[in-house]
DNA sequence: AGGTGGACCCGAACGC
DNA sequence: TGCGTTCGGGTCCACC
């Protein structure tokens, strides 16, 4: 999403902004947001964890955060338009979010990096992030393994689906306490982690439903999977049928066979 | 304090 | 066929 709106709106200005759903910029007041938007010229398009940023040549920042449903389409689109774009080329952007859950904050200069240091850690593709700072962030963590990977505050960036895929690809159970994941698997974990978004971002993500990058173009991830949503169907692997439970709340496929769980150390 | 579960929201899929 | 119910995804917040 980043890497296609970067050259959209990268110098441009905001010609026009229509904010049609209040629960957008709550609790700020959307024609105020809309109206302070108006006029502010796009220096760059940035992301941090899932956060969208759109910095402003004012040293404002735009905080998008797209949840599950949200999405800007640069293309005609029908139903579920939260925001309109005009830009100064007489270029068009949408924000579409079908279930609303997506939000904007608008962010003054000097505030980005205190919100996000509170809410993110590191980049998961980034220099600060290797097998050292992974074991730092999970050692004296009891909460199971899947649960502390969906912290964002562990590692930036991960969700249901890529967590489910790490933890298949370091072969760990999503059950183990994060503390008893042995030090020798972190680098396996560690490199899982990298390599399933690695997977994810070349192939546009995952549409499930109706996500689609701005261009209108559909996501390719979700004919790869090796465990998320394929419960009953052959672990890639070994052939196990996959199995589903939960963990940190959410829905969770694992192989029973290539993802056993630590033996309790006596 | 760390961990857990509910609320938020909507449409699709499901059960009767 | 038609209806009501369940589910899921990320984050925040209340509660234990």
């Amino acid at each position: 999403m980043r890497a296609q709106l970067a050259p959209l709106l990268t110098g441009r200005t905001l010609a026009r902004v229509e904010i049609r759903d209040a629960r957008l910029t709550r609790p700020e007041d959307p024609d105020e947001i809309a109206a302070e938007l108006t006029g502010e010229r796009v220096e760059a398009v940035e992301r941090r964890g899932k956060y969208l940023l759109l910095r402003f040549e004012s040293g404002r920042v735009l905080l998008v955060h797209l949840r599950m449903t949200g999405s800007f389409r640069s293309v005609d689109e029908t139903p579920h338009i939260r925001a309109v774009i005009a830009l100064d080329n007489g270029g068009l952007l949408t924000y579409r979010d079908v279930r609303r859950f997506g939000t904007w904050l608008l962010v003054e200069p000097g505030e980005l990096d205190a919100y996000l240091a509170a809410r993110l850690g590191e980049e998961p593709l980034g220099r600060g992030f290797g097998p050292k700072a992974l074991a730092a962030k999970l050692e004296r963590r009891r909460a199971p393994i899947k649960a502390a990977l969906l912290d964002q505050r562990t590692v930036a960036g991960l969700g249901n689906i890529y967590v489910d895929e790490a933890l298949w690809r370091a072969q760990i159970h999503p059950l183990t306490p994060a503390q008893d994941v042995p030090a020798e698997q972190i680098p396996a974990l560690h490199r899982a982690i990298r390599a399933a978004l690695r997977m994810g971002i070349a192939r546009q993500g995952a549409t499930l439903r109706d996500y689609a990058q701005p261009d209108g173009r559909r996501g390719r991830m979700q004919h790869e999977f090796n465990v998320y949503g394929r419960e009953g169907e052959p672990c890639r692997l070994c052939g196990t049928p996959i199995e589903k439970t939960r963990a940190g709340g959410r829905g969770t496929w694992y192989c029973p066979s290539c993802q056993r769980r630590a033996e309790p150390t006596p």
